[in-house]
DNA sequence: ATGATAACTATCATAATGATAGTCACTACG
DNA sequence: CGTAGTGACTATCATTATGATAGTTATCAT
């Protein structure tokens, strides 16, 4: 049974999520940041089965995170690395892994950001970049942008926009 | 054929993922924060299948992220309304349509952040509270932390430390 | 020639998915 | 009273995805 695809909605959320919401594609690019490139690589570590990463590589490198790169000819042999799209994709992973940190790690952090040169841990918030107040707060609100169409304005005109998204596609 | 648990993965992005991984979770969480509660509003807003809004609903509060409160007795009806794990999450969700923004919005955003007062549009960015640096950038790193593996403190102890996590369980 | 390696591909039994009808416990209305 | 409507699920079933595992191919090394 094909699961329900989100590409038809104009939700950012939603989109991004129909590249990379299946189950493995976001471990993949964990991997991927920690510079696993070979599919052998990706197959120990995530410990996935061979058609499975075959598909999940696929589908990241059609979705423009992911690129293959000949690192030999005879044999032909590909790694796959990070696109500028991939790249972009990291805070995302960061936001991830510093929820997870804060409410699955009772035995304390298995991994975790720290300055690079004081080896002091970092507690990461999501600010603006000109203003630097955070985004989660009093301070700023989810609206309906330039493409949203007439429900969206109407459902974001209600006191909802107070909270966050539109609840719709 | 059940998909592979990351239950048994130490990593907190895996564990995150074991709670919000599947098809739909994130979704529903993206409307349980605008505003939606109830069982007929998340399937409309959504189009998601009874069966499967259920079945989600029912994982994201064994997760923790929701929870069921009656509204009424007769007959018992209930809500569903984020627990403060849930409405924790919201920094990741925000990351990610910041991310669907930049990359799938060829038609422009259809919904977007922006400054309350002045209706000037935010720009997302990862920082540490405290030194408001970016995490994104060279001043930040990711490593081992207190209840890393051995396997995961060797594996962070190589170049990779200077990309981003271990690509270990 | 044999063996090892890497990157997949093919096969198959099991589980998940979505579509859709049904169920139950109400309330409202004629 | 009966009927209809509503909301929150549950049950059923055909289709697709999943993971386990063996196989294939094209090398290279001995």
């Amino acid at each position: 049974m094909q699961h329900t695809s989100f590409e038809g909605m104009s939700c950012p959320i939603a989109r991004s999520l129909e590249r990379i919401g299946e189950w493995w594609s976001m471990l993949i690019l964990r991997d991927a940041f920690a510079g696993v490139t070979r599919f052998d690589e990706f197959q120990k570590s995530l410990g996935i089965a061979p058609a499975m990463l075959t598909r999940r590589l696929k589908g990241l490198v059609e979705a423009g995170l992911l690129e293959r790169h000949a690192y030999s000819e005879r044999p032909p042999r590909h790694e796959y690395r990070l696109t500028a799209r991939g790249e972009d994709f990291r805070p995302v992973l960061l936001a991830l892994m510093a929820w997870g940190n804060r409410h699955f790690a009772p035995e304390g952090e298995s991994i975790m950001i720290v300055d690079r040169k004081t080896r002091e841990r970092a507690d990461p918030v999501l600010v603006d970049r000109k203003t630097l107040r955070p985004l989660v707060g009093p301070d700023y609100v989810v609206t309906a942008g330039p493409a949203a169409n007439e429900r969206l304005r109407q459902r974001l005109a209600e006191d909802r926009s107070l909270d966050f998204t539109g609840g719709v596609r």
